[in-house]
DNA sequence: CCTTTTACCTACTATGTCAATAGGTTAATA
DNA sequence: TATTAACCTATTGACATAGTAGGTAAAAGG
């Protein structure tokens, strides 16, 4: 289950989306529009800016903006820095340590599908897709 | 991330699987083979038995065993049991009460899609392909 | 320079879930 | 009647989530 911190986080980039690649928005505008926390948004709001997602500027007519166009966001780079790896399994994350029973694994192999089901349409909807409502829904 | 209990739920069920549909296996075998706490599997098989998955006996001779062939068991229908719904986020669980947000949700759109193309991809595993290794993983 | 605005930083807390553990009771067999 | 094994009812330690509280740093306007 995907927590709030990475619920928000897409919220707030569709938001910062929908402004443009030029203005600062101030958190203020956000939380009204949204109705979340403002402490609670500025964390999440650091771990973004810390990883260059998006750029924040201090002061009147500061706030934040997105660092690149929409389309550049995926929506799988974002929960992936909010939510940690997307993997089912902790065997599969990148800082895991060598599992001994991989070798006779029998759920290995369909934990390794799940993963990449999961990724592959996550990387396949970006920021742009969720402004403008253009999400395929498979089949 | 799925947790030790549906993890747990699914080797045992490729154990009992593997000694077929007619022989009651003990839980004290099972745990020997995989490393896994007997107080802990308990709970689990108690789940996995009221829900009509497995059949379990008391006393000498006892033990639990498969109710159907191991093909009639999707990884989907375990995994809902033992995690709860597979939905990413609550808004879509079936208990859930509707969301006011939901008309005008950006993001709601993309999490059918996630939830559709996790669904999808654990019912087309079952126990039987996890024996197997008849895994098939995607593209 | 000073006040306002805004991002950013550190610490704390309430709540809940996970992953067991502990100590029993019930049912079936030999 | 003893043994085996499922089943039941708590309790616990550790950890993550979703915030709250109270500040500091930087930028702009007057």
């Amino acid at each position: 289950m995907v927590s709030t911190r990475g619920r928000y986080a897409l919220r707030v980039l569709i938001d910062l989306a929908e402004r443009g690649t030029e203005e600062f928005v101030p958190l203020k505008d956000i939380t009204k529009k949204e109705g979340i926390s403002k402490k609670y948004l500025e964390s999440i709001m650091t771990l973004l800016s810390k990883n260059n997602m998006v750029e924040g500027v201090h002061g009147k007519g500061g706030g934040y903006r997105l660092n690149r166009p929409a389309k550049d966001y995926t929506v799988g780079m974002i929960l992936r820095l909010t939510e940690g790896d997307l993997s089912p399994v902790a065997c599969l994350a990148p800082e895991a340590e060598i599992c001994q029973r991989a070798e006779i694994c029998k759920t290995l192999p369909m934990w390794k599908g799940l993963k990449k089901v999961v990724n592959d349409y996550l990387e396949s909807v970006t920021i742009e897709d969720l402004l403008n409502g253009n999400v395929k829904i498979p089949e």
